[in-house]
DNA sequence: AGCACGCCGACT
DNA sequence: GTCGGCGTGCTC
């Protein structure tokens, strides 16, 4: 006879604790999945062992209940547990959220094999002749920490083209060799075949299972179980692969680290590589962690300049494939010349030289956010907030200017500030824009336009890829959609309609997502022999990470941007706590957020007081017929428990107070604050 | 009395 | 989240 402490699957904050359960089958452990009789009804839950218990008191005995039944399929291990635990800590969600990231949900009785999610792929065999200097030295360092078992993190940061993917195969290779396994991470699987590709093709059909949410419930749970029965060694998927049940985890490779889908947006609202983090150094793995970027995240970087990542870099091409010729368009001097279109002189050359050559063109416009902002079409004045840096939202109703960190408003403005002029516009351009245009200037050649609408038709991506790549389309007009990952040999140039739009948007992290765009976009033109062209139009050319990003220097952009997040203390030099409170009154929204202000204020110190900002209405204030009304709190460097504790504690008197109406939801480091 | 409904509170 | 218990108030 023995006590567990259970945690219940129920969708509670009211019930996210451990209950004492007697247990007589011998095969429970940490990590079992059970079967146990709750509350007044008795009607049998899920419960997952947290931990064992020996004794419990007497007052407990007279009301202990037991384990009735046990589910061998979805053991978890005790790393899972550890990890679970650390999770509700960190991200301040339930146990059961935590945990249901490392179950196959849905998982039901199975009806026979399914298919193999590959199909019939084969995958490829690339020829590699042999690798670069630079490649050799990072794999064996990376081999080196393999090879004795020990827990290490490297930041690979090679520019595009470099081959990265290579060194991720060699380094999984190493591991599996030494009978552990891998999990190898890519920020969106539906573009990312290739790696795909590449790894069945080293490594086969068989060892390989592929793990991420568009797998249907039935095909996630065999895959699940296939990992669990140690059938495969590898473990391909996007961000919630990093959940793979595979016990002695020999390296966690996350591709493109610094892509913003590894941040959930759903709760537990993770961080994909700090969970990697996490599990790679427990003790039952001690494997290595291997991150890899051509734009590598500040934040990440940072910490690998503070000795937390050995940081390999890769600065040569592959094959010594030239880096593509940049050039930057003043789109201010095109309005002096009267050109009112969002097509510059420069760009519409450079299209027509490009497609009377036979070759292709690739045109971005990242339309992210419905932000609309406030700027002057003269001089490119951007009205932006006096305390915060970032830009002011124009707000109709209220018809202001206001900024979405600390709530400073201006009223808006018909006169420009600095320069006099009344062409003060409030922007927001999309894609569509761009075709119609493109399609009127360039009539005869084929032209076809990819966003995120376009991505959720099952096979529309891939049939619109592919008349790109057969050269079909001759002009592929898209969001950063197509930014990332591709290889098409053909594209002669690349355009970047504006830069603007994700320069604007009122969010510290936009000048570095802007040097992310643009380099990455960059990084499609000039794949093949010949070197590609770049045309970068903006308003605001002088901008450090339009000038860094055309010079394709990432360690000058680095440093710049890293001086100002730690004058402003931004990530990395604090987390940014976002509460929302959510109801359906408007009343009971803001009411929730105010006392949650009122208490936090209470609980800190007065040195900590200036860190909380009051809550305001959410940007998106209405979504659902819910109202949101936002908080933010900046905790600095080494104070996280602290200000996270609180938080915890004012969760837990709402837990016991049922007369409220309204539900917080807290994200740590939020990818977006709109 | 008999029942429908809604609120409360506890869940090991 | 979810259930049973219990009070209220309506109808027979």
């Amino acid at each position: 006879m023995k006590y567990v402490n259970l945690v219940i699957d129920n969708k509670s904050d009211s019930t996210d604790s451990f209950y004492t359960y007697g247990c007589e089958d011998d095969s429970v452990s940490v990590g079992s999945k059970v079967y146990v009789p709750f509350a007044r009804g008795n009607r049998l839950r899920e419960a997952y062992v947290m931990s064992l218990t020996e004794d419990v008191g007497q007052d407990m005995l007279k009301k202990l209940k037991f384990v009735e039944k046990v589910d061998e399929n979805v053991a978890l291990t005790e790393e899972i547990i550890r990890t679970c635990i650390w999770m509700k800590n960190r991200y301040l969600c339930r146990y059961i959220d935590a945990i249901n990231c490392f179950t196959p949900v849905g998982g039901k009785a199975k009806r026979g094999e399914r298919k193999n999610p590959f199909g019939e792929k084969q995958g490829e065999v690339a020829e590699i002749d042999d690798l670069t200097g630079q490649q050799k030295d990072a794999l064996e360092k990376i081999n080196a920490a393999l090879r004795v078992k020990s827990h290490e993190r490297f930041l690979i940061y090679g520019v595009t083209g470099s081959g990265k993917t290579e060194i991720y195969m060699r380094a999984a290779y190493e591991a599996l060799s030494a009978e552990r396994t891998a999990i190898v991470l890519v920020p969106e699987i539906s573009l990312t075949g290739q790696i795909i590709d590449r790894f069945i093709g080293k490594f086969g059909n068989e060892k390989i299972a592929v793990l991420h949410s568009r797998l249907s419930a039935g095909e996630r749970y065999d895959q699940w179980q296939k990992i669990k029965r140690g059938e495969v060694r590898i473990v391909i998927g996007a961000r919630s692969a990093v959940f793979a049940p595979l016990e002695n985890i020999g390296l966690i490779v996350i591709d493109e680290e610094h892509e913003s889908t590894y941040k959930s947006d759903h709760t537990p609202k993770y961080d994909t590589v700090e969970v990697a983090l996490k599990r790679a150094r427990d003790d039952a793995h001690k494997g290595v962690l291997l991150l890899g970027s051509a734009t590598p995240s500040v934040v990440t970087y940072n910490r690998g300049e503070e000795g937390l990542f050995k940081i390999l870099k890769l600065t040569e091409r592959y094959n010594k494939v030239q880096m593509p010729k940049v050039s930057i368009v003043d789109m201010r001097e095109e309005l002096k010349k009267g050109n009112k279109t969002i097509v510059s002189n420069a760009l519409y050359q450079g299209i027509k030289h490009q497609l009377e050559a036979g070759k292709q063109v690739m045109l971005f416009l990242n339309r992210r956010g419905y932000s609309t902002f406030v700027s002057c079409r003269e001089c490119g004045y951007v009205a932006k907030c006096p305390h915060c840096g970032v830009a002011l939202t124009y707000h109709k109703k209220a018809g202001k200017a206001m900024c979405h960190y600390c709530g400073y408003d201006e009223p808006i403005r018909r006169v420009c500030p600095e320069c006099g002029s009344k062409y003060i516009r409030f922007f927001g351009t999309g894609t569509e824009k761009v075709e119609e245009t493109i399609d009127s200037l360039f009539e005869g050649y084929k032209s076809e336009r990819l966003d995120l609408d376009t991505v959720k038709k099952k096979g529309e991506l891939e049939k619109k890829l592919k008349d790109f790549k057969t050269g079909k389309t001759r002009i592929l007009i898209g969001t950063q959609i197509i930014a990332k990952g591709l290889d098409f040999k053909d594209v002669g140039l690349v355009g970047i309609v504006s830069a603007d739009i994700s320069l604007n948007i009122p969010d510290f992290r936009s000048p570095e997502r802007t040097f992310q765009l643009i380099t990455q976009a960059a990084g499609r033109a000039g794949r093949g022999d010949e070197m590609g062209n770049v045309v970068i139009q903006t308003y605001n050319p002088e901008h450090y990470s339009v000038e860094y990003a055309a010079a394709q220097d990432y360690e000058g952009f680095y440093h710049m941007e890293n001086q100002l997040r730690k004058y402003m203390g931004y990530p990395p030099y604090s987390d940014l706590f976002q509460i929302v409170f959510m109801a359906k009154d408007e009343e009971e929204a803001r009411a929730g957020a105010n006392s949650w202000y009122g208490r936090i204020m209470d609980k800190m110190s007065s040195e900590d007081r200036e860190n909380v900002f009051k809550p305001q209405e959410a940007y998106m204030s209405r979504i659902k017929e819910t109202y949101r009304f936002s908080m933010l709190i900046k905790c600095p460097k080494g104070k996280r428990n602290t200000y996270s504790g609180i938080i915890a504690a004012i969760k837990d008197e709402d837990r016991k107070n049922r007369s409220k109406n309204y539900t917080a939801v807290t994200d740590i480091n939020p990818y977006s604050f709109v």
